[in-house]
DNA sequence: ACCCTGCCATCAGCAATACTGATGGCCATG
DNA sequence: CATGGCCATCAGTATTGCTGATGGCAGGGT
């Protein structure tokens, strides 16, 4: 009687459905054992989850929620490191990427990997940067490439799922991209803190979110003009070609690319980092494909 | 069947204690039920956990055994999280602090909050620097002092235990504890990378860690001769006194320090930073002592 | 070499739990 | 006002999870 993991997974389905029936038959219930466990969550926690029609979580139901995700991420996570002790296919690999970790290099690496394990399943998923670290963790993928800015020296920040390491495996300077006419465009070691009044596009699945800017000059400003909440990165570029706002974003992206201009960021000290994820003993064509992208291999 | 609380705590406590009746003596069960909670466990993951005589973990529960930890903290951290939005006493205050995070600033803050508040039962817990956060979501604490190093604009990385939300109370310059007599004492704006071949103590608990020296860095080296585990800085003074090594700590603890000298650090850029954690919505006197120690108060 | 003691596994029996299916009250809708 | 969809509740049953008893196994003392 204490915050059973399937508990807290029926918990979560009404929420998000809101609806207790609605859940029951997701979950394969009867509407009545949905609504008995959710009294007895609530009985167990002494506070009530969810207001009843319409259903939607009370406050202590929003808070139970904040914790229930990470939770059953992890209990997956710990069955699943559990699971690849045992089961070992070796003829397939998925590799779990974010957007901008995708690059010749990895599809030189994965070439080698595929003639070197010939008949090899393999699987690229390309996924937002807080999915790859979770994919990683429960299993769906054997190994994930995340990508982000960070000081020169400090790891990139994984949410904590579990027992993962990360290495770096590539680095590169980082640019504001601008259009093609801009007056700064061609300048070479911009201050970021000197664009905070700039008018910025908020990309926070490719590009730098303008919260890590503020962090990072400590100053405050990068009010985003327009939204981006996707991953792709062509639409982005063709909005700030067009000048709807800049962008920060890794060099090398920005080479070519019609109408936009990169000019290198000299403050803060920044670099855009990919980095490889792993748990804890890749197997088979996993690990040839980490030691192919780990730049220190052995 | 999946991996509830309960089978956890047992597991965790088993491997602990290496026996099946010691658990079952402190967690109030027979010894019939331990064995059969374990048998389950062992049932649903498909792999042994334990090996018996002697009991300790096999791969497989050693693999476990991570993420119960972390896992039945976050369950604790939840449950607690929801209780506090019932109950809210007003007459207690625990704070949680390491050991570097106490301060005369801090301790005019209490003052003033207990002026506010007479009659309050206040406790201050000094603790290592992971048990302060988890201490905080669990409930334990009210509030938290955690310090540490960061690059100047970077916060701290906090064990992810939950929605835990961290503000910077001070900052101060770091520097290089030295014997009076060194060569480099009194020198202004060392280069750490410099030191990487000198004799260094390696005092985790108050001092940088030689790892996070390191990864600032960039450079191996920073070998330790000796290992200080404990938090007890005046005990390192003496030996950083008498030759020892060197600690990298933050310059104001080394001011009138007999027998030592602090020269300050250029690069790499670093600040030691005490930062205030708290739970979601602090009441009472817990919030007028964060107000008190925001910098930014309103 | 022996028994003894402490350990864990197993079994049977019982109590508590967690489901299903039926029913009833409530609200929104037509 | 009737109806349909929703959630709560209830009774009945299957399952689970415990206790207490028993048995096998290993290590230590005599």
């Amino acid at each position: 009687m204490a915050m059973e993991p399937h508990l807290l997974r029926t918990f979560v389905t009404v929420a998000r459905l809101g609806s207790f029936s609605a859940a029951a038959r997701e979950l394969g219930y009867t509407q009545s054992a949905v609504s008995q466990q959710i009294a007895v969550l609530e009985a167990d926690l002494g506070a009530g989850l969810l207001h009843r029609r319409p259903v939607e979580p009370t406050e202590a139901g929003a808070r139970l929620l904040e914790h229930a995700g990470p939770l059953l991420l992890r209990t997956a996570a710990a069955r699943a490191d559990i699971a690849r002790l045992a089961g070992a296919p070796a003829s397939r690999l998925v590799l779990a990427a974010t957007p901008l970790a995708v690059t010749t290099g990895l599809a030189a690496a994965l070439a080698a990997t595929r003639q070197a394990h010939p008949g090899l399943e393999l699987t690229v998923r390309v996924l937002g940067r807080p999915e790859v670290p979770a994919a990683v963790a429960t299993g769906e993928a054997d190994l994930g490439l995340t990508d982000g800015m960070a000081a020169p020296s400090d790891p990139l920040q994984l949410p904590d799922v579990g027992p993962l390491t990360a290495v770096a495996v590539a680095e590169q300077p980082v640019a504001v991209a601008l259009p093609a006419g801009h007056p700064l465009a061609g300048r070479r070691g911009l201050d970021l803190a000197d664009l905070a009044d700039a008018r910025w596009l908020d990309a926070p699945g490719v590009a730098v979110p303008a919260e890590r800017l503020r962090a990072a000059t400590g100053v405050a400003g990068f009010r985003p003009a327009t939204r981006y909440p996707g991953t792709d990165l062509r639409g982005l570029l063709v909005l700030v070609a067009a000048g709807h706002g800049l962008a920060v974003l890794p060099q090398g992206v920005l080479d070519g690319v019609p109408g936009v201009l990169g000019a290198p960021v000299r403050e803060p000290r920044l670099v855009h980092r990919t980095e490889l994820v792993r748990g804890s003993l890749p197997e088979g064509p996993a690990a040839l494909l980490a030691r192919l992208l780990d730049p220190e291999r052995p």
